[in-house]
DNA sequence: TTTAATAGTGGATAATTGTGGGGTATTTTG
DNA sequence: CAAAATACCCCACAATTATCCACTATTAAA
C-alpha cells in the first residue's frame, strides 16, 4: 500500500527517483514494471504497478461502449497509459507528453494513494491541498459510507 | 486502549519518546509499527498502531473514486499517512511535513483517544480545550446517538 | 540517603539514498 | 542518409538518514 507524501525532484533528463521504501515492494509485486497515466479529475499523473494496472484496465475496458462518459474515461485513461520500468537506481523516466499534461517541473510531490501513487507538480499539490482543507463538507451530500466512517 | 494526557518533548531531530507505559502494549499488538497522519478537523496528528490503521485505511480506500468528498478524505488522510517504527529507545521520528502541519515545536501533548493517540502542539491543545469548555451545544444539532448517551 | 534501575536525551558513525554525469544505443528529423 | 536529439545504462560522489551507543535525569527501592 502506498501512503504519505514525498517531495522529489526531476533531474535535468526528466528522471524521477522513487522513494527507496517502495523499491523492494515494487520489485516483488511487479518486478519494477509500472504504468503511468493521467488523472482525469486533477492535473496530475497516476503511477501503478503493472499488475495493479492490468486489473483496472480490464474494468475500464468493460465499461459500456455507448455511454459517452464511459467512452471519455476509456480514451483518457487507457489512451494516456505508458509502460515504464525502474532503472538500476530506482528511477523512472516520465514521457514528455505526460510531464506537460501535469505541468511537472523540477519539484514534484508523490502522494501515496493505496494501490497507486499520484505525481503532482509541487505547487499544484499545495494549492489543491489548501483548497481541500478550507472547503466545507455539506452533510446532505456525503455518501453513506463516509457519514459512518469512524477514525 | 489509549487514555489520558501526556506532555512530551520533541528533540532537535524531531523525535518523540512515547510514554513508556505504552511500550509493551505497542510491541505486542503491532511490533512497534505505527502510522501517523493528519487530523482533518484540527491541526493535530493522529497516531495509530499499524494494525488499527490498516482497518481504517481499507474503509477509506473503498470510498468511490468519482465522488468529490470521498476524494478529499482519501487524499488528506491516506495522502498524509506515514509509516513509523519505534526505535530502540521507544521513540518515533515525525516527518517534517506533518510537524509543520500541526505546528509542533518542542512541547507537545499526547492525548489518548481509544484506538489512537492525538499529537498536539501544547499551546494549541490548551486553547482548543478552553474553547470546548466555553462553547455551548445547541440541542437541535445533536446527533441521535449523542442525545441518548448516558454517562 | 544511597543505590539501582528505568526512562529520557543527545550525538557520532555507518549505511543508504539522491543526484549528476559520461558513454553508448536508438529513434527522429531534416 | 546524415545529424541531432532523446533514451538508456552504468558508475561514482555527496548528502542525508537511520542505527547504535553513551550519558544524564528521574524514579523506585532498599
Amino acid at each position: 500500500m502506498f501512503r504519505g507524501i514525498n517531495s522529489v525532484n526531476l533531474d535535468a533528463k526528466g528522471r524521477l527517483a522513487l522513494p527507496s521504501r517502495y523499491r523492494d515492494h515494487l520489485l516483488k509485486i511487479c518486478s519494477g514494471l509500472l504504468v503511468v497515466t493521467i488523472d482525469i479529475n486533477h492535473r496530475c499523473l497516476l503511477l501503478y504497478p503493472r499488475t495493479e494496472w492490468e486489473q483496472i484496465e480490464r474494468k475500464i475496458e468493460s465499461l459500456p461502449s455507448f455511454d459517452a462518459y464511459s467512452g471519455r474515461v476509456k480514451h483518457l485513461l487507457i489512451g494516456h497509459a505508458n509502460d515504464l520500468e525502474l532503472d538500476k537506481n530506482n528511477r523512472i523516466l516520465l514521457p514528455q507528453e505526460l510531464r506537460l499534461y501535469a505541468g511537472l517541473e523540477k519539484h514534484l510531490c508523490l502522494i501515496g494513494q493505496g494501490k497507486k501513487l499520484e505525481i503532482w507538480n509541487q505547487e499544484a499539490w499545495n494549492s489543491q491541498r489548501e483548497k481541500w482543507f478550507t472547503e466545507n463538507m455539506i452533510d446532505g451530500d456525503l455518501p453513506e459510507k463516509l457519514k459512518t466512517l469512524v477514525l
